[in-house]
DNA sequence: ACATAATACGAACGTTCGTACTATTTATTC
DNA sequence: GAATAAATAGTACGAACGTTCGTATTATGT
């Protein structure tokens, strides 16, 4: 239970060439997956080891530690979040459009099943939320990230003159991020099939409701 | 791993009298902390019987195995939340005093820290909710069971004219839900202090917003 | 009081956990 | 093609996991 915190860590791992980056990256895709589904303390060397046909040893020698391998399967779902919600939403003008493209493709991104088992990062925050480490750590700062991304968005909109500049952006995250939380919540608990709709439709007259008459179309 | 999903349960557990009940109950009580901490497959049968100084044997002869520990952990959880949230608003007048009595001793108990790990259930639903098994159903009644009641209160708001009726009483729980569980979110992971008052306004902004002239003072 | 049942314990089961050390196989480099 | 380094496998470890069993202790009912 207690690791070796005070050790510094002494394993060396080699740098790693083509073959092993491939198997790196393959063992990391599966670990997501499992975590989404298990969560990130579920995910277990042999489990994976299993499930990838190599041997446990093989495996672990890519990390130094469990903790690590959880730290790489964090920074791996955070990347996919980026290519997956970020990137194509800041595709879109700043402004209302770039705010609607980061919660369109946040909800179709759970709605698709791209992490097996729902938002990982809704069940990581919720599973560390009341522990300590570097791995809790990370997780809380991604998504301080992530509200700082959606308030900034906000922000922009109402610079661009399509948001109200009377309303609070951390107030209105606030609320656009507790509204998509419970999405993936119904949807994934209680087998919600309209909560993805239901999101949208709220987000959206949320959103329509303090736009401007500049405000470009909204879907 | 692969229980004995077959095999019906044969291990009989005594009747229990006073002081069986009493140890159950302790057991019970540091489960539901435990728990609501590390998760309910974080709980182990050894730690437990550590922190309670009893031996895991002992222990583990109140239950008839993990699956029942976890379900008998929910079961307490669901009591207290009852006890704590259900009731005090139950004996506010129906209608939207009732409504907000929800909502208020539901945010307060987080707040409080009746559960050492935050919101038991918003833990719990994020763990289980991509899992097999009658743990998971469990958790899943229970909280069909707490929307249910938002929705009825909310029903009742409007039956009793306080609340607009054109307002679909689903899709207001849905966004009163979505709300309350960011704040814990953003409470827990982010150390946001600021995240209940947030919270607090939010809902009775919305609520006000819909309110009609008949509804009596919100605080 | 004595018999019966409830309660708790200690020790052990087989399994899996994370991790460490040593081989062996597979690439790369000279 | 031999030397070197990387990549995987093999084996073993101590601890913790959930669980069972036999036994001692405590309470209850007669």
């Amino acid at each position: 239970m207690a690791k070796a915190v005070l050790t510094p860590r002494k394993k060396t791992i080699p740098r790693r060439q083509a073959r092993g980056l491939r198997t790196r990256e393959a063992i990391l895709a599966r670990a997501v997956d499992i975590a989404s589904i298990q969560g990130l303390e579920g995910l277990t060397v042999g489990s994976l080891a299993t499930q990838l046909k190599m041997s446990k040893s093989g495996l672990f020698a890519h990390f130094g530690s469990k903790e690590d391998l959880q730290l790489a399967t964090v920074e791996l779902a955070r990347q996919i979040f980026i290519k997956k919600v970020t990137r194509p939403a800041i595709a879109a003008p700043r402004g209302m459009p770039r705010l609607w493209g980061l919660l369109e493709y946040w909800l179709a991104l759970v709605e698709k099943r791209v992490f097996q088992g729902g938002c990982f990062f809704s069940a990581a925050s919720f599973e560390f939320d009341s522990r300590r480490g570097v791995v809790r750590d990370r997780i809380a700062a991604i998504m301080h990230e992530w509200i700082g991304a959606i308030t900034r968005a906000v922000c922009e909109a109402q610079k661009a003159g399509h948001l109200d500049t009377k309303v609070d952006p951390t107030r209105l995250t606030f609320e656009i991020h507790g509204i998509a939380m419970g999405a993936h919540w119904a949807h994934q608990l209680l087998d919600d099939k309209h909560a993805y709709f239901r999101a949208r439709t709220i987000l959206l007259e949320k959103l329509r409701s303090i736009s401007t008459p500049e405000c470009p179309h909204l879907p």
